[in-house]
DNA sequence: TTTCTGACTCGAA
DNA sequence: CTTCGAGCCAGAA
C-alpha cells in the first residue's frame, strides 16, 4: 500500500468512502480522525477536489448538519435530493434528527 | 516566488 | 447571549 505518498486529500478520501450507506459525517470528525483536528477546513477543501472520484462528498457536512457545500454540486439542491434519497430527512439544508444518521470514524473505525 | 482564500471548528471576551 | 480570531493544507493568480 502507498500510505506515504498520499497527501492528505487522499487520505480524507479513503475515509470519506468508508462512509454507509444512510449515514454522514462532519469535517471535523474526519479531521480529527486524521490526526488534525484543526484541519477540519482542508477536509472540506479536500472535497473540492473529490470531483471526478468515486467520494461521497455528499454525506459529508459540517458538525451541525448543515449542508455548507451543496452549492458546489451541479444542481442547487442535489446535495439534499441525494441524501433524502438515502432515508436521511433535510430541511433548509438542515440534517434532522442528525444524531440517529451521524457516523464517527474515530469510533466506527 | 509570495499572497490569498476556502465545503470548518473551537475557545475566549 | 453574541462576536471574533487563530490554526491547518493545498491550489490558483
Amino acid at each position: 500500500m502507498q500510505q506515504e505518498t498520499l497527501g492528505f486529500f487522499e487520505k480524507v478520501y479513503v475515509v470519506v468512502r468508508q462512509i454507509p450507506f444512510g449515514k454522514v459525517t462532519s469535517y471535523g470528525a474526519i479531521a480529527k480522525y486524521l490526526g488534525a483536528a484543526k484541519s477540519a477546513r482542508i477536509v472540506g477543501y479536500a472535497m473540492n477536489g473529490s470531483h471526478g472520484k468515486d467520494v461521497p462528498a455528499h454525506r459529508v457536512v459540517n458538525r451541525k448538519g448543515l449542508l455548507t457545500g451543496k452549492h458546489h454540486f451541479d444542481g442547487t439542491n442535489i446535495m439534499q435530493q441525494l441524501l433524502e434519497n438515502e432515508g436521511i430527512e433535510i430541511i433548509d439544508n438542515q440534517i434532522q434528527n442528525l444524531e440517529s444518521v451521524f457516523w464517527d470514524p474515530a469510533k466506527e473505525l
